[in-house]
DNA sequence: AAATGTTGCAACCGCTTTCGA
DNA sequence: TTCGAAAGCGGTTGCAACATT
């Protein structure tokens, strides 16, 4: 027994929207509205189509305003921020680019822009050593002593996935100017991922410390499958109080008020990659401040979605690849 | 030039959420 | 409060266009 269908499939067309169909449709909704009901909509427009189908011709494409074509590189960062703290929630994604539809966004997020992303990483799939600038060198981060705790307890996993590393690859798309002096002081770091607990789904990364530099930068990081959260109990966190309550919990906000700049790394042992790691050594986290977008602004821009369920039901199960890169600015 | 592989995107499918009776 | 219909949403599919062999 399968679910009704919303109409009878043998009496709709399917496929393809003919031009005529798509005048008939805009003119008919430009006239009448859609009357808030688009399964009748059809039938009154002269359309041999399902509501459904009416609704998203109309969404995607003949609606007044929709941009198509290439997106910018603002709209890059736009989406690689939010889908770093907020996942595949497309259509709140679309809420922030106007002219954007969620399926625009869906699509060139899965055919270009996870690639353009991934291009840079041979994630995953490789186990290498981490490599480090001499320069880099682990510090224990000033946890809270919430944060130890945490961490003491966290910490105790061997890595299954061992730490990826390279510097100074350029981003995959351009940053504000005012980002960055030079494009050899940005520091990206391309990790595959950090390596997760296999009981709660929460991912680690660890924290360094660039001794190199006396500048009072700031980290920005930029992309990682820490959204995806389960917290230890088991429980499944709502997503948007997650990303708040690991800031809390980490204190990396703090670290950017106190102008420390540091970045990804593994261990102090930058030659062990497989090493266990110790207590305090590794950091969970699931928000810094991806491109620009400190927590303030995604928590504004979310808010300022016309949805109101925007963190519920997070999928405790997806595990995605993503990447990370970091920014210094 | 033909065959095969890849990419991009519109459209579909079906589950979840919302809303109103 | 319950229930059914409709809308919303995200994942997936189909296919045309393009690229490569």
């Amino acid at each position: 027994m399968g679910r009704a269908p919303c109409c009878d499939k043998a009496s709709v067309k399917r496929g393809p929207w003919s031009p005529e169909e798509d005048t008939k449709l805009k003119e008919y909704i430009e006239k009448h509205g859609t009357g808030g009901n688009w399964i009748a909509l059809p039938q009154k427009a002269g359309l041999k189509r399902c509501g459904k189908s009416c609704r998203l011709r109309w969404l995607n494409y003949l609606r007044p305003n929709i941009k198509h074509g290439d997106f910018s590189d603002e709209e890059d960062r736009i989406i690689c921020s939010l889908y770093v703290n907020i996942g595949s929630r497309w259509s709140i994604i679309a809420a922030q680019l106007p002219g954007r539809t969620d399926n625009d966004i869906k699509n060139y997020w899965n055919t270009k822009l996870k690639k353009k992303l991934m291009g840079l990483l041979p994630l995953s799939h490789h186990r290498k050593q981490p490599s480090f600038p001499s320069s880099f060198t682990l510090q224990n981060p000033p946890l809270s002593p919430s944060a130890h705790q945490l961490y003491g307890e966290y910490c105790t996993y061997t890595p299954t996935t061992t730490t990826s590393f390279t510097s100074n690859i350029e981003p995959p798309f351009s940053l504000p100017s005012s980002n960055y002096a030079s494009t050899s002081d940005i520091t990206t770091s391309v990790s595959h991922p950090f390596y997760q607990n296999q009981d709660s789904m929460q991912c680690y990364y660890p924290i360094m410390r660039d001794n190199s530099s006396n500048n009072n930068n700031n980290m920005l990081m930029f992309g990682s499958e820490g959204s995806c959260s389960t917290s230890s109990d088991g429980s499944c966190t709502n997503q948007g109080r997650e990303i708040i309550k690991q800031e809390e919990r980490i204190g990396c906000h703090s670290y950017n008020n106190n102008n420390d700049n540091f970045m990804l790394s593994h261990s102090n042992n930058i030659n062990d990659g497989e090493k266990s790691c110790a207590a305090g050594e590794w950091f969970s986290q699931t928000l810094l401040a991806p491109l620009g977008y400190d927590i303030e602004d995604i928590k504004q821009l979310i808010s300022s979605s016309s949805s109101t369920t925007i963190f519920n039901n997070v999928d405790e199960n997806k595990t995605e690849e993503k990447a990370m890169y970091y920014y210094y600015y």
